[in-house]
DNA sequence: CTGAAAGCGCTTACAG
DNA sequence: CTGAAAGCGCTTACAG
C-alpha cells in the first residue's frame, strides 16, 4: 500500500540495472548511506546496512563504472612453455585471487591483424601491473609502462635488465649442484648441452656448470661441450653427436629437461643404459621429468612459487612499496632420481 | 602569455591525472565536444578533432572509469592440466585479441581464503563471456550466468550438460580409429584402459573402443578392461596388471596420453618392446607424445582449435547471435607413429 | 559544428 | 549513525 502523497519518482532504468539511488529509495535511506555499505565503510547502524545488503543482493545492483585502474594482473607471454607457462600462471593466480586481483593471460608471441602493439592494448587497460614471462620486455616497453605507473615485474628473464625488478632461480648453483653430483659419484669426462647463447639463465647454467669442474680440478674439455636449443631434438641431436665420438662422455648435463629427454633417447638409440653406461641430469623437473624411462635427476626451477613471488612484488610495488631487492632468486634442488649412478668401471 | 581576466580555476588533479574538463580547458573547447572527440562521434570540426586529440595523446588522457562490461572473456579451470590447458588458453587468447577482448584465467581449483566463490567474483566483473574447461559449471553456477545475461561455453565438459553450448571432440569416433588401426594390423587381444568413469568423453572412448571391436566381429573380453585415471602412475599400474596376465594383450589402447606413457614404462619393466611384442595407442597427442619411445601412436585432440572455436561462440552469444548448433565436436585424427605394428607372429 | 544546461551515477566532506 | 549539499567526471539532448 502506498502512502498517499508520497512520491513515486521514476527512475529510467538504464539498461536495466537499478541504480544506487534505487536501492536507497527502496531502502528509505540516502544515497551516501548505500554508497557506504556498498564500500564497506563504516558509519553505518547494523539494521540499516543489513536491509541495505539485502535490498543490493536481491536487486542484482552492480555498479555501473569501476575504476580505470582495474585490479588485474596481467602476465605477458611471448613463447608459450606449455606445462612451465601453467605452473607460473597458477602461482601468479593464487597469489592475485588472495588479493582480489584477477590475472590476464596475454600472448604477445605475434601481434593480431589490426590490433594495437599488446604494450598500447594493455596500457589502455590499465592494469594494477604487468609480470612478463621469461622473455622480457625491451627498453622502450619498459620506458612507457614506467611512465604510465604500471608496476613491471621480469619472471626468469632473458638478456638485458634495464633495471626491471626481477624474478628468477639461481641457474649457476644449480647447474653446480648437478654437476658435483656427477663429479661425486665419479665420473670425470663430462659433457654438458647448453642452451640458446643469448639466454642469461642458459648462460648461469653453464658457468655453473663449468666452475663445479674447475673447483674440482677437473680439466674442461671443449669438445664436450655442445650448444643447442630447449627442445627434445636438440637434445636428441646433440646427444647423438656426443655419444658418437671415440671417447663419449659417461655423463651428460643438460640445460633443461626436454633436452635431457632427448639424450635418453640419443642414449637408447646408441644401445646404451641409463644410468649403467651414461648419466644425465636435466634441468627444471616439469612434471614429465619423473615419467621418464628412467626418472631423471634434474635441477627443480619451482616455477609456480617463482610466478607468486613475482605477483607479491608487482602487487607490492602497486601499493607503493618498493621492492626490497631488485632480484630475486628462488633455490634450486637438486633432485635425484634415477637417471644418475657412477660411471661403469669398464668405461 | 595570458590573457587578462582570463580566468584560471585549479582543478584538483586527483591521482595526478588530467580529466576532460581539463583537456577541454586547454584546448579552449567546452566538455561535450572533448567527449565527441573521445567516443569517435561526429559533430566536430576536423581542425578541433585533431588539436583534442593531440591534447589527448599528449597529457596521456585515460578515462576515469570504465563501462562495467569489459571486453573480456574468462577461461575457468578445475584443474589444471599443464599442457593441454595451455594450448586451449592460446586458442582462446588468439581469437579474443582479434575481436579487443582479453583473457582471464581463473583458477577455480580451490576456493582461497576470505574470497567469494569464483562465480560471484566472476559475475561481478562483468565478463563478456565464459569458457570452462574440462569440468563444466553446476546448474546453479550455469542458472546463476545465465540470469546475469553472461554468455556460457563449455569445453569438453564433464557429467551433466544442463543445456550448455559445448565444444568437444569426437572421443568415441577417435578411439574408433584407433581401435581399428589395431585391427587392421591385425590384433585380436586388445586390452583398453579406460578413463574416470563419471567422465563422459571417457565413456565415449571406451564405447568407440567396443564399438571397434563389436564392428569387427571380435568378442569384447572384460579381463582385458582396465579403469583408471587420466595418469602416468595409473597407466604403469594397470599396464602391468594387463601384461601379467597368462595371456597378456598384444596391444592396449589408453584414453589418454599419461596413461600410455605409463604403459610404454609397464611394457619396459616387462621387458617386452614397444612395437615388436606390444602395441600401444594414446589419446590427446599431447607434445611428448612424439619423444616417447618409440614416438607415440595417438588421437588428437585439436585443443588450440578447441579453445578457439569456444572463443568464437561465446563472442557470438555476446553479441546476440545463438549458435548454430547446441554442441560442435572437432575431428580427432588418429596419428600413427612408432608404438604400433603388427603383432608377432610367436605370440 | 559547438556548447550551455541538465542529468547520471556515484563519492566526499561535513553538519547534526 | 545519517543525510543535505556539493562535487567529480563524464554523457545526453538540444538550441543555435
Amino acid at each position: 500500500v502506498l502512502e498517499a502523497g508520497h512520491p513515486t519518482p521514476q527512475r529510467k532504468a538504464r539498461s536495466g540495472r537499478v541504480s544506487l539511488a534505487t536501492i536507497a529509495e527502496l531502502a528509505g535511506v540516502s544515497s551516501p548511506t548505500v554508497s557506504k555499505v556498498l564500500n564497506r565503510r563504516d558509519g553505518v547502524g547494523p539494521d540499516t546496512r543489513q536491509r541495505v545488503e539485502e535490498l543490493l543482493r536481491d536487486h542484482g545492483y552492480r555498479r555501473a563504472h569501476l575504476d580505470a585502474r582495474v585490479p588485474t594482473l596481467e602476465v605477458v607471454h611471448h613463447h608459450m612453455l606449455s606445462s612451465i607457462s601453467m605452473e607460473i600462471l597458477r602461482g601468479v593466480t593464487e597469489v592475485a585471487a588472495g588479493h582480489g586481483h584477477t590475472v590476464t593471460f596475454v600472448d604477445a608471441s605475434h601481434e593480431f591483424t589490426g590490433q594495437a602493439r599488446w604494450i598500447e592494448a594493455l596500457v589502455q587497460r590499465r592494469p594494477a601491473g604487468v609480470i612478463t614471462v621469461v622473455s622480457g620486455v625491451s627498453p622502450q616497453e619498459a620506458d612507457l609502462l614506467a611512465k604510465e605507473q604500471i608496476p613491471l615485474v621480469a619472471l626468469d628473464p632473458v638478456g638485458e635488465m634495464y633495471a626491471v625488478p626481477a624474478v628468477g632461480s639461481s641457474n649457476w648453483s644449480g647447474a653446480l649442484s648437478g654437476t658435483r653430483h656427477l663429479l661425486e659419484l665419479g665420473h670425470r669426462r663430462i659433457g654438458v648441452l647448453s642452451g640458446p647463447v643469448r639466454d642469461l639463465s642458459a648462460r648461469a647454467r653453464l658457468d655453473g656448470f663449468r666452475a663445479a669442474l674447475d673447483y674440482a680440478g677437473v680439466p674442461y674439455n671443449v669438445q664436450l661441450e655442445r650448444n643447442g636449443a630447449f627442445t627434445f631434438e636438440s637434445g636428441l641431436e646433440l646427444g647423438l653427436q656426443l655419444l658418437s665420438r671415440p671417447e663419449p662422455p659417461t655423463a651428460i648435463v643438460c640445460s633443461d629437461d626436454l633436452q635431457a629427454m632427448g639424450v635418453l633417447e640419443a642414449a637408447r638409440q646408441k644401445g646404451l643404459r641409463v644410468p649403467q653406461d651414461l648419466s644425465v641430469v636435466g634441468f627444471d623437473d616439469i612434471e614429465q621429468a619423473s615419467w621418464t624411462s628412467p626418472p631423471l635427476t634434474t635441477v627443480r626451477q619451482p616455477f609456480a612459487e617463482m610466478g607468486a613471488a613475482a605477483a607479491r612484488i608487482v602487487l607490492g610495488l602497486a601499493d607503493g612499496k618498493a621492492p626490497t631487492q631488485s632480484r630475486l632468486e628462488l633455490d634450486t634442488p637438486l633432485i635425484v632420481r634415477g637417471s644418475t649412478a657412477p660411471p661403469s668401471p669398464t668405461r
